[in-house]
DNA sequence: GGACTATATTGACAACCTTCGATATAGTTA
DNA sequence: TAACTATATCGAAGGTTGTCAATATAGTCC
């Protein structure tokens, strides 16, 4: 009972060049660079603990406030709070020699609708 | 005019202890290492664009579509799908010499949850 | 069988990221 | 003024990630 017919090759045959021209991104090198620069902030596990100190503390809250909240001491905290700085996700404010800093609640909300529209047409 | 009286000094004064042992975060080192890995594996633009390829293109796309889509060589496509297919968001089905592709939709809502649900936390 | 093809894996290299000690900066207190 | 404090920045070390040429694997065709 050996098959010699073609076994199911899936409608192409061996070498015939089977690329569609059809078969290209909605987005363009630097539109995927840019939507994977929004997950890549959030893809590190202290700026998420950060972020979730921040927003369950609402303004007021100093560094050494967020160096006791994770594992890794005062110069990498302030690294990434500079990170999530730069991504808009949170803000400043010194008083004297304290830095206190506060979730923007607006820029969290628009990174959400974004990457939540993005995964929207993934699934 | 010189203020001589405690500039706004933030309720504290210096050297005081400020930490409130209250402000640690609802997320354990492990935990939070997990949703950074959910952020992690779609923060990258070349795994956007196949996901994107994938998504819309029902089933059967082999490896050489999936190549023509996007700036890289094919080992490097095989090692994105790879990553992909670890983190349980495609599937692969092979037939003969070929490999073709899909997205499972159900694991890319459920990330899709995930994600939102922590991102609603913070906003 | 032998020539050929599609995809996966290996191994090396470069680029990038994270971390921390040391130091700088700038404000406070006395 | 000098001693002290909170935070930011620098620079180096170590680790991880992305990439590709080369090769391996496994299937097809004749």
């Amino acid at each position: 009972m050996r098959a010699i017919l073609p076994v199911v090759t899936a409608d192409r045959a061996l070498g015939e060049r089977c690329c569609d021209p059809g078969t290209r991104s909605q987005y363009s090198s630097r539109e995927a660079v840019r939507i994977a620069d929004d997950f890549e902030v959030l893809s590190h596990p202290i700026r998420l603990q950060l972020l979730d100190v921040l927003a369950r503390n609402e303004g007021r809250v100093c560094v050494c406030d967020l160096e006791a909240a994770v594992p890794v001491k005062q110069p990498t905290v302030s690294h990434h709070l500079k990170l999530l700085r730069a991504a808009g996700l949170i803000e400043r404010e010194k008083v004297g020699l304290w830095a206190y800093y506060r979730v923007d609640r607006t820029a969290l909300a628009t990174l959400r609708k974004r990457l939540t529209d993005t995964l929207v047409q993934f699934a």
